[in-house]
DNA sequence: GTCTATAGAATGATAGAC
DNA sequence: GTCTATCATTCTATAGAC
């Protein structure tokens, strides 16, 4: 199938360049075919983009639950820090993640509206997510931190480090990701 | 000077638009001259670019310097909360900061280097900033958590907090910013 | 320092042959 | 579904008059 070829080819140049900057001549020639090609399976940039933009948001929610799922057995403290590292490493090894923060953060103004509820369900899922993780375990807790406390602080440390991620200073991100698990976690539990 | 008033304009055009999406043409309307007068004042797009930013950097610097001298006096507790608060506050008041992250996350190729640079510059200026203050006060932190741990967990707060400004739900954001605060005062200090 | 005129390249998109 | 040919538009940038 040439459109998944097309999406993936995208969602690389739209990472690297953003929406403005990435052209379809560009897409094409990676791809191997003329830009004029693209319109047999897109009817415009925009369409391509908005294709894009919806299987990586799909893809960004797919790692996350699979992660949960594998990792229900264990333990609090094993779960959250060891979804951290995970979640981080993914960045490189595609640019599914880059892509994603660029369109959320930083929307193209003829895109805003689409991309505002589909940032608001996807952040929706993951708090309801980890909210239930630690409704699971709230004896685990300090007496003044609720689940939802600890659920939305944790993820407001790992939207922290996703800024670290694109700064791109791998040992500035080290020291972030130790100090802030120490504080969280002695905040967060007895 | 007009110099300043078309970086002014620039800066809110490559907010909005980033540095493909904004126009040279636009900028000029906005300012009230024709596209090719800007030529009088910048050699080309890049350098307007490269001038604005340059010009963020040292305003997102200075911003935070002067709320540093301003409150020297305060307690810690008063000195991080209210900042958290003015910091984030600022973004609604000028485009600035929205410049500043955008190009800092996500630099047009051909500036890397650069900006990457002047990253490092500002977030080292950051950390030594908030190392010191809590150097000042490292009698009330906890055994387990030195002045750097202190300082780098609460950057790492503010720059998740930055994200979640930048999706645009402020119910959400003020959430976060209760919970982050709550869990982080409790783990850093006694 | 601003203007008009213009160059030269690239962009997204359409029509129609194969 | 891919190609060639082509269009209209926009873009950055330069030259030169005032």
């Amino acid at each position: 199938m040439k459109s998944n070829d097309l999406k993936e080819v995208a969602l690389n140049q739209f990472a690297l360049h953003g929406y403005q900057g990435a052209s379809l001549s560009s897409i094409a020639n990676e791809v191997g075919i003329k830009k004029q090609s693209i319109y047999a399976h897109f009817k415009s940039k925009e369409d391509l983009f908005i294709s894009t933009y919806n299987d990586s948001l799909v893809n960004e929610l797919y790692f996350i639950k699979q992660y949960m799922l594998e990792n229900s057995s264990s333990s609090l403290k094993e779960v959250l820090y060891t979804f951290l590292n995970e979640y981080l490493g993914r960045y490189e090894k595609s640019h599914n993640m880059n892509f994603f923060m660029r369109t959320s953060f930083f929307p193209p103004v003829q895109f805003e509206q689409q991309i505002k509820k589909g940032t608001n369900e996807f952040v929706d899922e993951l708090e309801s997510l980890y909210f239930s993780l630690f409704e699971d375990k709230k004896d685990d807790l300090k007496p003044g931190i609720n689940p939802e406390f600890a659920a939305l602080s944790f993820l407001t440390i790992l939207d922290g480090l996703l800024v670290e991620l694109l700064y791109g200073f791998p040992e500035r991100l080290q020291k972030r990701l130790t100090s802030s698990w120490e504080v969280y976690w002695q905040g967060v539990t007895k």
